[in-house]
RNA sequence: GCGCCACUUGUCUAGUGGUUAGGAUACCAGCUUCCCAAGCUAGUGACCCGGGUUCGAGUCCCGGGUGGCGCACCA
């Protein structure tokens, strides 16, 4: 009889290997609703997709806790008066022209400034604009059809509340916290600078949304605010102990020379060398890093990369990204360190008649609204970048190296063989053991051992412990490392301090 | 939004007008198994949506959706 040969799946080291195990291992899907066929820039987290977002939001939220940070969360509808105030409204709605014949929209500004060259637009009104392209018969450049008014669009998406009154979905979690200064300049007993920090929903009605994940219409951000006083953002407390922290840091005028490469340099240098103006802005700089690093990125992929003066926002006085290189995509900003300067609370307090001076320094009698620093992540690219970096094909087997703490399972547990009902009782209470003591295991006994592994290797679970026939002898169990794949042999008893602890303690 | 191309089970794919829509893998049930995708047996599961042409459409045509690339857009 001919033996069959035995077969080895190859596994295909590139992307939409990637791609694909997103989906199939429960990570991210979409576009959403998929059955009905879906709507662009909107997608779903599946359990590990989610189970790996808590991990991250539990890791933030517990270190900013340690640093004084207090949370809130707002609405994410807002009356319009919000967005005229915040400046949102002005700069979120783009005057567009459309063909009335091929459909072709460009923006009304950016295609009058290309056509007239000498004229200021700069500022006009939609109707000063059409007849800009009345008088001089602008026409569209596919089919030389004469161009008619000027539509807006609105990046913001609109919505009715109640009786008809206009409101917005929030562009950003951003303005909504800065709606309750009054209130927590109170609950913060006016201890500056105030440290808070929102996680939520923000929606952006992108016209054509790419990228997956990366630009969605809905998505997560989380946003940290130092409400500072002008003073305390040249002589910054905690400055002193991270200035010697070296960062990527990439600024505008490398750039400008066409230079790609960061400069590996310490935060006391960049103030010096006036890369960085403000000791606290560059605090935040490093914040931002921190509580990245907890997540468990390769180093080689990080970088901070300045925004150049006219690609800042409004409301913007300097502004640096920082982004993660991607296979996919090149370079994505996962987070925006921006300094707002004292324009969000000054606008609100115009168009809320309310007054936002306040006395900030105990030495002085002299009130003034508050500056802000603000450090945004966009908790969905984080996620994305996360899975991608850490992604691998090795040999035989995709292992993606989560670390342990955003790992969607903390371990999982097997019975070598599931016809040994000794060995499976016996699995299943050391999982319900772990359960108890909260530790995200997950129990599987279907497939060979081999298999097994495979599947955790796929979810980037970092241990997993197999009970065999010595364990009903001696109560010891092996737990094998995901990246090593090498066994050791341990008590039971020791599990869950090896779980918590990682396996390296036991090693040593 | 425009142009070009694509869309078949959970995933990857074969299929150029008549197929019980094929395969791989995954999943599920059972057997086996003393540690890395083994083997055996059985099973579930798909033509993006709508319309048209045709005796007959996964296949051709039109519209829509979604994706990829290019343009535009991305405070």
């Amino acid at each position: 009889m001919k033996k069959r040969k035995n077969f080895i799946m190859k596994i295909e080291d590139n992307i939409e290997t990637f791609n694909s195990l997103l989906k199939r291992q429960g990570f991210i899907w979409g576009p959403s609703p998929e059955i009905y066929g879906g709507l662009a820039g909107f997608y779903s987290y599946g359990p590990a997709g989610m189970a790996l977002k808590n991990n991250i939001l539990f890791l933030f939220r517990k270190e900013l806790r340690a640093l004084g940070f207090g949370e809130v969360e707002c609405p994410t509808v807002m009356p319009e008066i919000v967005w005229e105030a915040s400046g949102h409204l002005e700069r979120f709605i783009d005057p567009v022209i459309k063909c009335k014949k091929c459909e072709s929209i460009f923006r009304a500004d950016k295609f009058l400034k290309e056509k007239l060259p000498n004229t200021m637009i700069d500022g006009l009104s939609f109707e000063e604009m059409e007849y800009l392209i009345k008088s001089n018969s602008i026409k569209c450049p596919e089919c030389d059809l004469e161009f008619e008014n000027i539509e807006d669009y609105n990046l913001m998406l609109k919505t009715k509340v109640g009786s008809g009154n206009t409101a917005y979905l929030r562009p950003e979690t951003a303005t909504t916290t800065y709606l309750l200064f009054n209130r927590l300049d109170q609950v913060l007993r006016r201890q500056y600078p105030l440290k808070v920090f929102q996680f939520g929903k923000a929606f952006r009605n992108e016209i054509s949304p790419r990228q997956g994940v990366l630009r969605m219409r809905s998505f997560d951000q989380f946003e940290l605010q130092f409400f500072i006083s002008k003073e305390q953002e040249f002589n910054f407390e905690e400055f002193d102990s991270v200035k010697h922290t070296k960062l990527p840091l990439l600024d505008w005028k490398l750039q400008n020379k066409n230079i790609e490469i960061p400069n590996q340099i310490d935060l006391e240098n960049a103030i010096n060398e006036k890369i960085l103006k403000k000791p606290a802005y560059a605090y935040c700089l490093y914040l931002s890093y921190y509580l990245v690093s907890k997540l468990g990125f390769p180093e080689e992929v990080l970088r901070y990369r300045q925004h150049s003066p006219n690609e800042r926002a409004h409301y913007a006085d300097d502004a640096w990204d920082l982004e993660i290189y991607t296979q996919q995509f090149g370079w994505v900003e996962i987070c925006g360190i921006h300094d707002r300067t004292d324009y969000d609370l000054k606008r609100h307090g115009k168009f809320s008649n309310q007054n936002f001076e306040v006395r900030m320094n105990i030495d002085s009698n002299e009130k003034e609204v508050p500056q802000i620093l603000e450090i945004a992540y966009g908790i969905d690219r984080i996620i994305y970048t996360l899975l991608e970096t850490n992604f691998n094909v090795e040999k035989d087997r995709i292992n993606l190296k989560l670390s342990d703490n955003v790992a969607p399972n903390q371990v999982a547990i097997f019975p070598l063989v599931k016809n040994k009902e000794k060995i499976r009782l016996l699995a299943k209470k050391i999982h319900n053991d772990l359960l108890q003591e909260l530790i995200y295991s997950y129990y599987d006994e279907s497939g060979s051992i081999g298999k097994r592994y495979r599947r955790q290797d796929e979810l980037g679970t970092p241990y997993c412990i197999t009970i065999d026939y010595d364990s009903l002898e001696d109560n010891t169990v092996t737990i094998r490392e995901r990246d090593s794949m090498k066994q050791i042999r341990i008590n039971i008893s020791e599990i869950l301090l090896i779980i918590k602890n990682g396996i390296q303690k036991k090693k040593e």
